[in-house]
DNA sequence: AAATTATTATAGCGATGACTACATTAATAG
DNA sequence: CTATTAATGTAGTCATCGCTATAATAATTT
């Protein structure tokens, strides 16, 4: 019961909210990428001077921490939701790569994947996080492939990865959603043809 | 028969080649990516000192375009030589992929598509060069594949292109060759089910 | 030999990157 | 009211970025 959304603390109040700033940023990192966006255009957009977001976030990698928690949480390929175990395993990984082509077309102004995008920026630790996102999502969908394939699954999670990867990039390169529907529904095709040749467990 | 290997200019001599520059210079860039490498890099690996490279190459993005077009000639895949007209379209291109897998982790220092990660760097002008190599090859297939199945050229070529951009990004994350093949050909099992379901000219 | 020309080496410019020292302000705690 | 605490705003630091002004050097041309 202890009031973790606005405790009066000691001190002198907080002039913005975190999560709020984490919002916004998102919007930033998602739309230009993580060495694109420096902390003065944080702080910028935030309305806030350096001290207070190093004090909020400690560094940039810091607040990409965050960031990646939220994307993860809120905008993000709902995997888990995707991969249902009472339903052909093809049919569903076809649907996440559809949803992959429909997510990274959502907003124009913020194409592709953050956390893909994300892995393959230039600063160490924002690449490692995003990395560990990364691969924890190919560790749900590998698990998902092997409970009924084992056999597949490690083929067919690089092949999952590669294609999202490239949807990602061609999401950037300003393929329109029908463009990225058509990639992602000629990769469901070659999941199926290996999978209806496959005995399932 | 002018001597253009090594015309005897006026002026103080090189004490470099410009070519020989290139060639070492498209390791860094390929190795690191465009970002990732900053002049002061280049000139060191050169034993050269800024203003030697200024004259030379103008700046960072005009030697880049000089990398760019030695890359095309030498170290990128000869799509024109694998799409071949006296051979079934799905195979060649299916081969195209094979192909890119095996230049994408040729080098372990230096994997993935030189071109297709320069597209995504941050500077504009060096980004709009290697963009413009990526479209060419883009038309390239799209005109081999529509000499036979106009129907077809453009969801193809989309799905080809996206398909060495995933093998490209995932081969820079670490994907051995075996993966790389086995993604490719993934792909190019989708291809043929496509092309064997359409009438060639 | 003198003039011309192009490249060289030294040294540094201005802009921008991530990040911080310091004094001030605004809240709570005693 | 005073002390304490944690935020704030101002104004930077230091490193690195791409790039260049300047003068010396080494070749050809006349």
């Amino acid at each position: 019961m202890s009031d973790t959304e606005k405790s009066r603390r000691r001190g002198r109040p907080r002039r913005f909210d975190p999560d709020e700033a984490v919002a916004t940023a998102q919007q930033l990192f998602h739309a230009r990428g993580y060495d694109a966006v420096s902390v003065a255009d944080v702080t910028e957009a935030l309305g806030i001077n350096p001290p207070s977001f190093y004090a909020a976030f400690g560094n940039k990698a810091g607040l990409y921490a965050r960031i990646l928690d939220h994307y993860a949480k809120t905008g993000a390929i709902p995997l888990t939701d995707l991969l249902r175990h009472d339903r052909p395993v093809a049919d569903c990984l076809a649907a996440g790569l559809e949803a992959a082509a429909r997510y990274y077309a959502a907003d124009p102004k913020a194409t592709g994947c953050l956390v893909l995008e994300g892995t393959r920026c230039n600063d160490p630790e924002a690449r490692s996080a995003a990395i560990a996102y990364n691969v924890a999502a190919e560790e749900v969908i590998r698990d998902y492939i092997a409970a009924r394939y084992p056999e597949e699954a490690g083929r067919l999670t690089d092949f999952v990865s590669s294609t999202m990867s490239g949807l990602s990039a061609k999401a950037r390169h300003g393929h329109s959603l029908d463009q990225l529907l058509a990639t992602a529904r000629l990769a469901g095709l070659a999941i199926k043809q290996v999978l209806a040749a496959s005995d399932p467990l």
